[in-house]
DNA sequence: CCAAAAGTGGGTTGTCCAATCCAGTTGGTA
DNA sequence: TACCAACTGGATTGGACAACCCACTTTTGG
């Protein structure tokens, strides 16, 4: 999912070393990114962070645009990746319930800083560069199919009303959870993003109960 | 609201003609900080935009910073006054889906670009500008204020159940907004906002029914 | 072992832009 | 009419930073 082409143009193989210090180049980049936004992270900043010498980050990205839209399929993978098993267990009201708690967690965690990070990144670049923006949608669509699944499990299951579409479901609970994480950011406090989620698996509770 | 300090530490008076052109500058910075992003926007290109010369912009702004502040402030009485007179008449369900409609609708007249001018802005500069992100803060907690007067009304009247709290209710469907705002902004398609925002107002209809 | 890729450690260039300063004019108002 | 804010229209400075280039060494995979 994270792409692979090279600055040049001529698609020349990577060798094993050369993925590892281009994904090193990235997830420094990422890191530095959401603390700090795009505009404010240098691409001295993310070598000497990386680790890497000189030209190596021209070496791997084209230019700094190629290396933000790197950064925000690395961010859909890491998302992902974070969440472990919690979005495999989306078909059950407990299970939808400690997935919540562990992204409030998750928030508290660091301090309610950053927000989302595919979501931040994407707003951020959205006006100004139309590919990143459709990697970010990418990335969203990506979290948005985990969590239909489990709703069209307990869905298949005749646990949710036959009428209910799982899959607006799923997408009003991935904008519910994506303004919660941007109130949280800017308000400093979980609250905002508890009680979005709650909103959300209170109505699905609710639903599950009628059917 | 819109603060109202001068560059200067000391508190000199504004003329009106000084008012006047001060507002045209954060007009002109907000607008086209909204259309490109606080760091893609140049003070020469407010300065021209505005329709002021030379070093007007720091005739009443410190630094860039300190415009910035004052354009958040200035977002925050724009997006309550353009939604006029529906902010007035959240206290029932046709208020809220007039509301909802015109939310989507005005989404669509924009082309699903820039995404909240709060919110969007807020987010871009929360980790680097505290006092920035206070007043983005400041802007939500008005508009939620607004949401939820109207459903402490209904709440009063006893047309929702006296267990469920019109604070939490009101900050949900800001949150599903904001998230809905930002997925519409990344898909330049307004179905996030309108799934999200039915969602919340489909729990409250339910709520209703029950009280 | 050899060719290509990966990597070092600089230097350089050009541009953009925030921020400052100033000498002078206009305009309102007490 | 005197004063001061508002405003003009520049010039300038200083720094940051993306992007590019190069001579050279090390690593690796076939």
């Amino acid at each position: 999912m994270t792409g692979n082409e090279r600055a040049e143009t001529g698609g020349r193989p990577l060798t094993r070393r050369g993925q590892e210090t281009r994904q090193r180049i990235v997830a420094a980049a990422a890191e530095l990114m959401f603390d700090n936004g795009v505009a404010e992270t240098t691409l001295e900043e993310i070598r000497a962070a990386a680790g890497v010498s000189g030209s190596q980050v021209y070496h791997y990205f084209a230019d700094k645009q190629a290396l933000v839209r790197a950064v925000i399929d690395f961010q859909a993978d890491t998302v992902l990746d974070a969440q472990g098993d919690h979005l495999d267990r989306l078909d059950t009201l407990a299970g939808l319930r400690a997935w919540r708690d562990f992204l409030v967690e998750h928030q508290r965690r660091l301090g309610c800083r950053g927000g989302c990070p595919i979501g931040a990144l994407g707003a951020e670049v959205a006006e100004t560069d139309a590919v990143a923006r459709v990697a970010a949608a990418r990335g969203l669509r990506r979290w948005e199919g985990r969590i239909r699944d489990g709703l069209a499990a307990m869905h298949a299951r005749g646990d949710l009303p036959a009428v209910t579409d799982p899959e607006d479901l799923a997408l009003a609970i991935l904008a519910a959870l994506q303004g919660g994480l941007l109130m949280t950011q800017l308000q400093r406090d979980t609250r905002p993003l508890e009680v979005a989620l709650d909103a959300m698996l209170d109505r699905i509770e609710a639903l599950a109960a009628t059917a």
